[in-house]
DNA sequence: TTTTATGCAAACCGTTTGCAGAATC
DNA sequence: GATTCTGCAAACGGTTTGCATAAAA
């Protein structure tokens, strides 16, 4: 289940972070969406809590959340990060080549493949990355509405 | 088998762009590298070539080998991005987090995955990218002997 | 001689950093 | 009251763009 926001500030305080009303602020936009959201998505969200905030606090909030493992980070192919709460535990990403939009999901089952890989390369190989590109159900119905008309 | 620099020369001339020295320079520089270099590093060995070549050149020439599917593009999760000549077909990379080297390899057998994720998640999936992280066999030896002392 | 390519400098974009003032614990 | 955090502005690094000049076909 997803963490509160308390329960994150909790986290955040029990690290020796102080709380404070702009850290409370992202945590809060970070909570409340669903999305792998950038920086200057939360920066926005955040703003609307807390109007003082300024982007370099989103950065350096995001930062820390990410070190602790709060959160986890995704380099979509393009120039910008995005962050979203981190699901437990190891899994991957889906990302829409339309909108954005990212699905996570676990099951990858690469052991045997980087049983081989290593053995084949001499590589000590420590983890890995995969990620599906497609288009998510919302942008396949609008490019069949756009069709239609 | 690698193509040659009169190979790519030849692709591009057939494809409407002009040969200059700076491009010939260009494809020297990755034809006789074997790792995946940055624009930076194709750039300097460009130069050894062609002393009056612009780092913009090069990013335009690099556009304009990744367009044609000369060149295969990897995003290493930092900052810049590196090119090396495209090996035949489907592949994917295996990265030393010691020294950047890359490997290639081609065979992922992610099939069955996609379809049920396809299945599952209602996406229309259309690629997939996967990476492998580690330490090169070079890098292992190196850390070996430095514990050795 | 028409069309495309080049180099320079300057813009750009996301991200990071230095620092004085402000807020937390 | 000591320590950490914030915001600003400015720096940064890789990449892109506008434009006048130069070179390829």
């Amino acid at each position: 289940m997803r963490p509160s926001e308390e329960t994150l500030a909790a986290i955040l305080s029990r690290n020796g972070y102080r709380i404070t009303p702009q850290r409370r602020a992202v945590l809060h936009a970070i909570v409340s969406s669903n999305e792998h959201v950038t920086p200057a998505a939360v920066y926005s969200r955040a703003k609307r809590t807390c109007s003082k905030i300024g982007l370099v606090t989103v950065y350096r909030t995001l930062e820390a959340l990410f070190e602790l493992g709060l959160v986890c980070r995704i380099e979509s192919s393009g120039k910008s990060q995005s962050y979203a709460l981190a699901p437990e535990g190891h899994h991957h990403h889906i990302v829409c080549s339309g909108c954005g939009a990212v699905t996570d999901f676990s099951d990858c089952n690469l052991g045997d493949l980087e049983r081989k890989l290593a053995r084949e390369t001499g590589f000590a190989i420590e983890s890995h990355r995969l990620q599906f590109f497609g288009i998510c159900p919302e942008c396949r119905s609008r490019a069949a509405g756009e069709i239609l008309k």
